[in-house]
DNA sequence: GAATTATATAAGATTATGGTTATATGTTCA
DNA sequence: TGAACATATAACCATAATCTTATATAATTC
């Protein structure tokens, strides 16, 4: 059987969904494992606020995190009933690819990688 | 040549998305042309709430309107270049149909229609 | 143990969102 | 023309979102 969403669910996952730079990271997260630290540099966005932004993909259960020193490192949750929409999503959304290419290799930092 | 879809205006859609009234108000218009009156009975919503998420629609260009009388109907815009991506994400939406089907259902005026 | 680093949380300011009620606009019909 | 109906707009209010700065927490290194 499979885990229930609800259409209020995915509404939340639209407006989560629904913002610039938590689009973004969830995009360059869907390519490959990050660190907070790759988003305060990619979106030129002060720590708190990539904090909070990550909070709510985490209330979401969008994201699992591994801690390893210093860093915590930041992934998609593939047990997260939205995967498969998300991933066809992410998939569908024209200009993401390149777009997250670019993000991605703006992010500069080695030590955290 | 394809119309550009950039990041910020997928970001936008979901945003405009992420609301279960107009989520719902969209998967509906894409299973037939709906008239306003439809919304606020369906919602249970006053007009002027349901005429203000239209607008949000109209603003992004999501739908036409067909004038009749006193009604007008509704209809997603075949034109937008978020046409495609919204086909395939409410495909891929799950318990989406079975909502909508209760939604229309619920419908019970036969003067717009 | 003190300094450094990465991250989270709290508190506050500002703007956006989504509803309400009241009113305006435009069509239809008697 | 005026009453009835559908819809849009305006003004207002409460709550949510998103940023800022300041501070807390926790790991690392000297």
């Amino acid at each position: 059987m499979e885990t229930t969403v609800d259409i209020n669910d995915v509404a939340e996952l639209f407006k989560v969904l629904g913002d610039h730079s938590r689009l973004s990271m969830v995009a360059m997260m869907y390519k490959k494992e990050c660190c907070v630290c790759d988003f305060t540099e990619c979106f030129n966005m002060s720590q708190p606020a990539v904090s909070q932004h990550l909070k709510r993909l985490r209330t979401l259960g969008l994201i699992t995190e591994r801690k390893d020193g210093y860093w915590t490192h930041l992934s998609l949750n593939s047990d997260s009933p939205f995967m498969e929409m998300l991933s066809k999503l992410l998939a569908t959304t024209p200009g993401l690819d390149a777009h997250v290419d670019r993000l991605l290799a703006s992010c500069t930092r080695e030590a955290c990688c």
